[in-house]
DNA sequence: GACTGCTGCG
DNA sequence: CGCAGCAGTC
């Protein structure tokens, strides 16, 4: 069984390569963020043609995420943890997991009004969590965090300190999910990595993959009975190195049986 | 000897056919238009690598005309015939050929002022050979003339009466050019075409190629001593079939020896 | 640097 | 429909 999460950077802008991949990597549920298009526009067939079930919950030019599962998909929710106008969260049971994808707010820079906006939403996304599942649930909460946890999740923590993506109250808030009950499943895997093979997500500016100035910001965050199932956490480079990637890796999830 | 016109549609946006195509048609010249970029921005190592010696005169965003050649090129000619600020018009000597290669104003519609700019621009084409060249020479005018000569270059002649590309007052210019001492070498050789396979621009919008809604508005005008020399004149209708094509066809004039 | 939407052009 | 360029986002 694999979840897969991805910020796949406009799913039209990918269809070159997202056929092969699906094919490829096969994972059971997949999770995008930032699909860039509407729901009318997204492109179903390439899910469809390999067996996916889909629950979009797309956005004209900004945000839009979304869940293709080879399992039925049920108890979808659109818009958490709050309906904005902004499709930034998506729920559904799925292969019997409940699988939370979630693109969170950017924030733009340290004290900018976005970046209230994004703390504000990482505790409303707590809340939800309160509210709507409960920590013995067989849980995946994935996604774009836009948050590196922790020093080791980023190539220059000095470069970075207290700069958007790595400031304390983000990863406080970080901190905030998991104490509701979840783990950071890479992390909890590989305790001690660090440096290119342990990031997400790369700058398109100044060839930041080939040179290694990269940041963890894309997590699987699981409950405790489905860490007990992980089997691994992979983060799939080779994505990256593809003509015209995205600038983030695929992270796979891979749970037994 | 082949010498090539193509209307490319922006040389960048080409690239992906652009090295394939010349080592299969291998034109001795070839005479683009359309390149929309500046000089500096022209991709000349696609061409130089396979042994082509260059004249570019462009400019940003439209028009823009080169001459690529496996010959010297000698003699050069840029702003022809009026040097408007507008990058379509260019000639060379090489391979024993005087070369000239123009992109005539499009009009827009029948009485527009592009219209009437179109018209003086031809009629200045007109004079600029009466100055700058004899009937006797070995020269070959081509290019891109927006310009369907007669009905017989048109797939719905009544639908294109007397619409830009078509009108009366073009087809005279056209035959004012004719008169100074060139032939049509398609039409030479193909008195009686008319149909798809006459054409070489078709619209992109509407699947225009697909369904032969077609025109002949890009020629070779040559003169007597090279209509003599001419062995064929084909349409290059795989071009347009690539994928992301320019919307005209590229044509071959095939001389010997 | 690579997406989006937008306008101008043919 | 598919080029170009531009402004806005990340």
């Amino acid at each position: 069984m694999r979840v897969t999460t991805w910020n796949i950077n406009s799913v039209r802008a990918r269809l070159h390569l997202l056929g092969d991949w699906l094919d490829d990597r096969r994972p059971d549920v997949l999770c995008l963020q930032e699909l860039k298009c509407r729901d009318e526009d997204f492109p179903a067939a390439v899910f469809e043609e390999r067996g996916y079930n889909l629950a979009v919950f797309g956005q004209k030019s900004y945000n839009g995420v979304a869940i293709a599962s080879l399992h039925p998909i049920d108890a979808v929710v659109r818009g958490l943890p709050v309906d904005d106008g902004e499709a930034r969260g998506l729920a559904a049971t799925t292969g019997g997991l409940r699988v939370v994808n979630v693109y969170v707010v950017n924030g733009r820079e340290v004290g900018h009004e976005q970046y209230h906006r994004k703390l504000a939403w990482l505790g409303a996304l707590r809340d939800w969590l309160d509210a709507d599942a409960t920590p013995g649930d067989d849980l995946v909460l994935c996604g774009d965090f836009n948050i590196a946890p922790a020093d080791a999740d980023v190539h220059d923590p000095e470069l970075w300190r207290d700069r958007v993506l790595c400031s304390e109250p983000e990863r406080a808030r970080f901190r905030e999910l998991l104490d509701w009950g979840l783990t950071d499943a890479w992390r909890h895997l590989h305790p001690d990595a660090s440096g290119r093979y342990a990031h997400t997500w790369w700058d398109y500016r100044g060839r930041g993959f080939q040179r290694g100035l990269g940041l963890r910001i894309d997590h699987h965050l699981v409950t405790a009975p489905v860490l007990a199932r992980t089997r691994g956490v992979t983060i799939d480079r080779e994505a990256r190195k593809a003509a015209r990637p995205s600038d983030h890796a695929p992270v796979h999830l891979d749970l037994d049986p």
